[in-house]
DNA sequence: TTGAAAGCGCTACCAC
DNA sequence: GTGGTAGCGCTTTCAA
């Protein structure tokens, strides 16, 4: 920018005010920097400005694994939902800083809050850390959380109705004359909890005749979830249909139903939960709750944005869609 | 920092020197300025200390996705790498700016060279961006392209032997009595372009009575896979093998295969490229050419920090290993 | 309108 | 060993 300057004959402080488009400096003084900038390969250097402007323009990402023991980010869900917030994101002209943290969970948040890398930080998916979000939530403002709304949380949350998602999809299955319906996921992870809620909520009130509730702990991974599925089947033969967490679990529910010598959708129904983009091209196709995942991240970043801003927000619930294929 | 050096009666010269752990400073008096500062939760502006030191500490990952109209990142394979990179990347306490980057694709390379914000940059993928790749690494020497190795390229790649993979891949099917195989995917893309490779090479050197090559230009979209496979069904029903280009591709085959009325593997014998996670998850279990993407991001780091420290560095290739499962 | 100069928070050179 | 001081590349008072 000096060497600029230079070269315009003018002082670095008219350089750096024609380049911000300052109305202060002369119109034509202005073009002619902004066309010598451009001749010469001229670039800000960002971090000296951001250093300035005491900003970082980057917005951290973070996805806490603490319910899987497995390294890999495995679920398409997620990695769906990163492209989305990837795309809000450099809408926005922000950058993205992709972390991912694994158990032993220590105090990754307040770390990443302190090391003051970001201006704002997403979490995708609660996983464990109820507690180390709650306790962040109470000094630092610009955070905003993809997971299910939990009771009296203090941190602002996005997310899909769980709840009433979960609902539809068990009320469908029972529109469909199924009557012994079994629940498939983790009720320690909070969407998974809500989700379960869901679940009874549809039991309840369902027609007579009705079998309990039923869950099988299925973890979000697809090996485990289908040693679970398994492992069920061998114990208690007597179900017509599956409602499952994710479409990850349903799909490896599925598989395991096949290998059991059971025929989807005719002994029994599966529904999912989700809508990753394999879903609709399973065999068979799955049936499945719907989540807007790039409406998910628009909201997320609009969010984050007004508590960048200083401004309070409350929680948003998206709504959910039931899509119906052949696995039911 | 100033503060830390107010309280601890000294300059500001020897806090810099004692955090940087500088022997310069005694020992009394760095442990006393290490405990004050750990007393403060005092914790450094990596901003200003990279601007000072003239990096970044950052490594930009970028996603061409050239080849595919859809915005989301759509291929799992694609997201488990990621995971290993970011997990590679941030060992070496390094940041991770994730970028994607989709059509219309303008100078986006150059840009991101230009911009300063990062130390060095990994390409996931070189979907139609060869020659972009191509000029920028003439001059932008720390640059590391996971993908297939061209003929005469001048830039860095790391990959997995996707000739001698597929061709195991293809020469299984022969072995299994298979003698009409389809190679599903689109040449354009050079990884791809080399797998097809793969595919003609087994059926050269396959037993007579096998029939002459014939391929299906399949998108790694799933969506749009399994519409190129309907049509094929539709017009040549000849053939009792598939070899796909990805696990995706393979999925949406087994779909389309079943939509038809065709049993896998009974019928038609499909494998697939990558062994994603879902790959042992799929009805049946997929047979598949597994890629060991650990192993490749660290490939990919190692050899990106060779390259910032001015080292040059040759493409590598990394093996392959088959995974027969029950789809073949 | 313009330019000089004072920092943003840090490191490294210099002299003591 | 230690402490001034001059920047890294930019923005923004403040005076002219």
């Amino acid at each position: 920018m000096a060497d600029l300057a230079r070269i315009a004959g003018v002082s670095v402080s008219s350089v750096s005010r024609a380049l911000a488009g300052s109305p202060l400096v002369a119109r034509e003084r202005r073009e002619k920097i902004l066309e010598l900038a451009r001749e010469h390969g001229y670039v800000m250097n960002a971090q000296a400005q951001n250093l300035r402007l005491r900003r970082t323009q980057t917005l951290s990402v973070v996805i806490p694994l603490g319910h899987e023991s497995g390294q890999p980010l495995t679920d398409p869900f997620f990695v769906e939902l990163l492209g989305h917030l990837a795309d809000a994101i450099t809408d926005r002209g922000y950058g993205m800083f992709l972390l991912k943290v694994v158990p032993p969970m220590g105090d990754w948040l307040e770390s990443l809050i302190t090391s003051n890398r970001s201006d704002g930080i997403v979490v995708i998916g609660q996983s464990t850390e109820h507690k180390a979000l709650e306790a962040a939530a109470q000094r630092y403002s610009p955070l905003v959380v993809w997971g299910g709304q939990m009771p009296r949380q203090s941190y602002c949350t996005v997310g899909t109705d769980n709840k009433a998602g979960a609902r539809a999809a068990v009320e469908h299955l029972i529109e469909r004359g199924r009557r012994r319906i079994v629940f498939l996921g983790d009720p320690a992870v909070p969407e998974i909890k809500l989700r379960y809620q869901g679940y009874l909520a549809a039991l309840e009130n369902g027609p007579r005749g009705m079998a309990p509730p039923r869950s099988v702990p299925a973890h979000l991974l697809a090996e485990s979830s289908y040693a679970d599925m398994r492992a069920f089947l061998d114990e208690h033969g007597e179900f017509d249909a599956v409602f499952a967490a994710s479409d990850v679990i349903a799909m490896s529910a599925i598989r395991a139903l096949a290998a059991a010598g059971l025929s989807v959708p005719k002994d029994v129904a599966v529904v999912g939960y989700d809508d990753i983009a394999l879903a609709a091209h399973t065999n068979p196709p799955l049936t499945t709750v719907k989540q807007d995942l790039r409406a998910g991240a628009q909201t997320i970043i609009d969010l984050l944005f007004k508590r960048m801003a200083g401004t309070t927000t409350d929680s948003v619930i998206l709504p959910t869609r039931l899509i119906v294929r052949q696995s039911s």
